[in-house]
DNA sequence: AGCATGAAAGATACTCAGTATCAATACTTG
DNA sequence: CAAGTATTGATACTGAGTATCTTTCATGCT
C-alpha cells in the first residue's frame, strides 16, 4: 500500500510540489484508503478548499495514483491506486473497494478488436458485491438490475 | 431493434401512459439509436421540456429499454438496449455504441464470488474504441489510459 | 536573510447532469 | 361529461466538477 510520503515522492517526481495543503489531505485520504467520494474529502480535510481537494485529486488521477470509478447508479467514488492496472469490486452498500485483475478477461477484451477493425483504446469493469460485512449486518440481497 | 410502437407498449404493459411527448420524445431516440446525450435529446425533441426528457429516460431505464453508459472521461450516454443484458463497446471520437456480449467474462464475474463470501449483485463493462469510420477520419490514435 | 517568480491555494461563480416541487394540463374511466 | 390520477412544464435546486482571479506560499538566487 502507498505511504503518503510514497505519494507526495510521486507528486515531486511528476514536477509538482509537496505542500502542505496536499501533505493534508493526502493523510486523510489515506486513512479512508478504500472508496471515497470527493465531498467526504472536502468535508473531513480542515483547512483545504474545495477547489484544491478536486485539484489534488485530479492531479492524483492523471498521475495514476488514484482511480475514479462509478458505482451501479453512476456515482462517483474514488480508491487509491496500489497497482497498475486493475478493476473494482465495489460493495453497494457501504462502497468498500476491493481491486481485482483478471489476465483472463484482458486479453479477451484485448482481442476484441471487434472483428470490424476498431482499435479498443481502454475498458473499465466494475464487479458489484455486498460484502461479508453487509452481507451480515444486512437485510436481505436486492437482486439488482445488471447495466444494460 | 425496438421500434418506437414496441417501446410505447412496453410503456403501457408497465402501466403507464402512451403520451404525445413520449412518443415525440421517442421517434427522436429511436432515430438516434446509438450513443446520445440528455441533453441532445433535450435539445432536438421540440416542445418537450427538459424534466420530461430526463422523466422519460428514467422511466426506459427503469423499464430496461434504455442503458446508460459511461464514457472514458466518465461522461454519461445513453443507448437504446436491443436485448437483455449486456454491454457496450463505445467509440471514444464519435460516441456510437455497439453491444456486445461474452458469455466466458460473465461466468468469470458471476464466478468471481471473490473468495471472501461477496455477493456479486451486478457488474458494468465498457469496452473504449476508436471505430473504423472515425479511424480513418482520424488523427493517430492517441494510446489513452486505463481506468485505474 | 531578502527578494523575485512561478506554482498553488482560496473564494467564488459557473457548467453539466440530473432531481424535486408544484401548479396547470391531459388522459381515462365511470 | 365530471372526477380523479398521471403527466407535463417551469423553475429552483443539488451534486460533481471546472474556470477564473486574486492572494499566498515555496523555491531558487544573490
Amino acid at each position: 500500500m502507498l505511504t503518503v510520503e510514497d505519494i507526495l515522492h510521486a507528486i515531486e517526481d511528476g514536477g509538482y510540489r509537496a505542500t502542505g495543503s496536499r501533505r493534508r489531505l493526502l493523510e486523510t485520504l489515506a486513512a479512508r484508503g478504500e472508496g471515497f467520494t470527493a465531498e467526504e474529502l472536502v468535508g473531513e480535510v480542515r483547512g483545504v478548499g474545495r477547489a484544491t481537494v478536486y485539484r489534488t485529486i485530479r492531479l492524483l488521477l492523471r498521475q495514476g495514483l488514484l482511480c475514479k470509478l462509478t458505482l451501479q447508479d453512476g456515482a462517483p467514488r474514488y480508491s487509491l491506486s496500489r497497482v497498475g492496472h486493475h478493476h473494482h469490486v465495489v460493495c453497494v452498500r457501504c462502497g468498500a473497494v476491493r481491486d481485482f485483475r483478471q489476465s483472463v478477461i484482458e486479453r479477451i477484451l484485448k482481442d476484441l478488436e471487434v472483428g470490424e477493425g476498431s482499435a479498443v483504446v481502454g475498458h473499465r469493469i466494475e464487479v458489484y458485491v455486498v460484502c461479508p460485512g453487509c452481507r451480515e449486518a444486512g437485510v436481505a440481497t436486492s437482486p439488482t438490475a445488471a447495466t444494460g
